[in-house]
DNA sequence: AATACGGGGTG
DNA sequence: CACCCAGTATT
């Protein structure tokens, strides 16, 4: 044991006027968000799982889209996988949106929602921040959602130091919110924190001054807002890529299931990179980058016409930045793809929209679409 | 505990 | 361009 551990700081709290603070805040000052307009569990869930690391600003229009299309938990459980990733096109981590129609499913089979921590928690895709967050805002449970708004808040308002991705701090920053729920309705605890951390508590440039509970703020009153919380940095990949845009007729080939981990399931442009079978590196010349997407395409039972480079596009999936290079001509489908060739199809731009489409390819057809 | 997983908005 | 967002699942 460190010698002064008997002085150990207490662990953190919110006092009765800091909460009071806070929660009067949140009731005059929240947004109007789409998901604030709903009791329905369903449609709570839907927002917290399409707001995983995605902001409130992308997700609005397309959660409103989303309920339109599949209202209710049936409908979204009898719904095709496809047609939820279509609906789910350039939102992103797409195992999320799997997630959410193997949760509608389950639900389903249960007979009914829900309605605890630990009943939530067992739906696939939901994880601590989901199941306390539902809970609380759909069912006034007694669960704070601590996701990255919450973290930053608390990190600041207590001068907390420590990695917050450690067991531990998670511990304490768990014991420092719950301490929030005193009387006060849960649901409106976790967004009050939330609503705080988008909107004051910003991670660059927090408008500290203006703040409902800049009074007790330890990170304000040591300056030390701009370096919490801490984190570690995160290393980035850069990685080169090569895709083939072959128009036959005014329909496009498209392909999927030609990465291992990654958009498995979402429509692409034919690419390859270092690491598929025709492969490319930075050294690579472009006339052979050309000719082995050339190769890649015969794979694929495609006889393309020689291609011309006509564009870049830079974009970034998590830990790699990505150089796309695009390739574009014409192409017959001659024959059988190669046994071992990934999921092909031919797509005019229109039906292209109507399928699960990945980012880069989109803005693959609008680079095209501009010349 | 570390890593993979998309994409976009912002200073 | 770096940072980071209403995180989760897997290793």
């Amino acid at each position: 044991m460190p010698a002064d551990s008997t002085d150990a700081a207490p662990p953190p709290r919110f006092s009765v006027e800091a909460g009071d603070q806070l929660l009067r805040w949140y009731a005059t000052e929240r947004r109007d968000l789409p998901w604030r307009r709903t009791a329905d569990p369903y449609s709570i869930l839907v927002s917290e799982l399409m707001l995983q690391q995605t902001r409130v600003e992308v997700v609005t229009p397309r959660y409103q889209r989303f309920l339109e299309r599949f209202p209710t938990v049936a409908a979204l459980a009898e719904a095709e996988v496809d047609e939820v990733l279509a609906e789910w096109s350039g939102l992103g981590y797409y195992r999320r949106a799997r997630n959410l129609h193997a949760a509608a499913v389950a639900v389903q089979d249960m007979g009914e929602f829900p309605r605890s921590y630990a009943g939530l928690r067992e739906l696939p895709g939901v994880g601590d921040y989901t199941a306390a967050a539902v809970a609380g805002i759909a069912f006034g449970a007694p669960h704070v959602g601590i996701d990255g708004n919450v973290i930053r808040v608390l990190c600041r308002y207590f001068a907390i130091a420590d990695d917050p991705t450690r067991a531990a701090t998670r511990r304490v920053l768990r014991a420092a919110a719950e301490s929030l729920l005193n009387g006060q309705p849960p649901g409106d605890v976790t967004q009050a924190l939330m609503e705080l951390g988008a909107r004051m508590c910003t991670p660059r440039s927090p408008t500290c001054g203006e703040c409902a509970i800049r009074s007790g703020c330890a990170a304000r009153a040591d300056g030390s807002q701009a370096l919490l919380p801490v984190r570690k940095q995160t290393k980035v990949h850069e990685a080169i890529e090569a895709a083939a845009v072959i128009e036959h007729d005014g329909s496009y080939l498209l392909t999927r299931g030609q990465r291992v981990g990654v958009l498995t399931e979402m429509w692409e442009f034919p690419t390859i990179d270092s690491r598929t079978a025709e492969p490319i590196v930075e050294e690579t010349p472009p006339a052979v980058r050309e000719e082995r997407l050339r190769a890649y395409a015969h794979r694929l039972g495609v006889e393309p016409s020689p291609l011309r480079a006509a564009g870049t596009i830079r974009h970034g999936i998590t830990n790699r930045r990505i150089t796309c290079e695009i390739y574009a001509g014409n192409g017959t489908p001659t024959r059988a793809a190669h046994s071992d060739a990934p999921e092909t199809g031919w797509f005019t731009p229109t039906e292209a929209a109507q399928i699960p489409l990945a980012a880069s390819a989109r803005r693959t057809f609008e680079l095209l679409t501009v010349d």
